[in-house]
DNA sequence: ATGATGTATGTGAGCGATTACTAACATATA
DNA sequence: TATATGTTAGTAATCGCTCACATACATCAT
């Protein structure tokens, strides 16, 4: 059993990549230094590389961090055995939750991890950014063989699609929380965008008959 | 008539607004320095004070040239008298060639302008989204009066979406030009988004024969 | 035409502040 | 005693920015 004045060093280090969330979240990227992590975990700056090797390690593990949380977050509407636009809508509201939650930390990282020279940081955006479309492209793909969505749909496009509606959604938010609700717009767009994955209405009843071909 | 040997303070200034574009597009936001400035336009920091107050006005009148150019390059597909949806797609033509020719600067200005703290820079960044939002909306608004797109769709939510289409076209593009090209990856989104906005096909030969009702 | 003058534009040097990071040393726990 | 974790005090580099001073050009009185 361990004291409580001691902490280790794992949870140190989870503690310095939250402070960074939290710095980039009230004040952008430029917000970010070691003097603010520290001051925000209550040490020192030397303090802070003994968990951490440097700045760019905690930019890696806040990607990191951010990755797993998100991914977590929209993990409930993936495992459901739902229709897929179902499936697609409920992950369309946890993911603004989790942005309004963690106020848009997400978009401010990829934006940032993208025009970064340092090339781990530059693929650790990427393959975020890649592991959540692929996501979305399957969920997409698999309602195609479902006959749940039509199939003429590029599932890659439509991921796409679902991935910028987030990113026009946060980027009006970030600019004025107030007057453009995230969720509001995000079902607004949600209704336009669903139409171009139905069946048209004409061949909604073929299909619904031709379930469970494979 | 002027000397050549000397240049006017406009295009001293122009000159710098420039220098600060290609910084931004080679190396991100960070790589915005006046030393960085000066030495791109061949003079010294001093010098640079001579034409500008200030880093933060450097980023004003970026935005603004950002805002002008981007404005200038997709005209072409405003003016047209076509059918809104062409007028849609060539405007998608337009604003991808626009963010190749000057490497995404529009995305990462934007971007970087949402988590500033400084009001000016955050309201000319709101301005120049809203301004693109309202003008995507326009069209659509124009091609529903005009009976060439479905009267159920929301403006708003619909020119949220084309506008989503780009910001997620221009981030996997940073992250990896050559195998996410801008174009194809637009096109492709397009082909979807605009049955979206199309009547249903029961519904087109009514609608075609009502045009010119108001 | 010439020379004086004012203004625009440049330079070199350096300001204080901040950055990421490190070395030497202290302390507490195992 | 050994190790993990902290501190104080510093480093060199870079940041945005300013000051005193130089130079080139336009204007204008003579």
């Amino acid at each position: 059993m361990k004291t409580p004045t001691r902490l280790d060093h794992q949870t140190r280090q989870h503690q310095i990549v939250e402070a960074a969330r939290e710095l980039i979240a009230t004040g952008g990227v430029d917000s970010l230094t070691i003097r603010g992590l520290a001051s925000r975990v209550g040490v020192t700056e030397a303090a802070i590389y003994r968990h951490v090797v440097s700045k760019e390690e905690v930019i890696l593990l806040l990607l990191q961090e951010v990755q797993e949380s998100l991914f977590q977050a929209i993990s409930r509407a993936t495992r459901s055995d739902r229709h897929a636009l179902e499936r697609l809508e409920h992950m369309l509201q946890l993911h603004v939750s989790y942005v309004e939650l963690r106020q848009g930390i997400s978009f401010v990282v990829i934006a940032q991890a993208a025009q970064f020279e340092e090339p781990r940081v530059r693929s650790a955006g990427r393959r975020l950014v890649e592991k959540y479309l692929s996501l979305v492209s399957e969920i997409i793909t698999q309602g195609i063989e479902r006959g749940e969505i039509d199939k003429t749909v590029s599932p890659d496009a439509a991921a796409m699609i679902f991935f910028g509606m987030i990113q026009s959604a946060v980027t009006r938010w970030l600019f004025d929380p107030s007057t453009h609700p995230l969720s509001e717009n995000a079902v607004a767009m949600w209704v336009l965008f669903r139409t171009s994955l139905e069946f048209s209405d004409e061949d909604a009843d073929r299909h619904l008959k031709e379930e469970g071909t494979d």
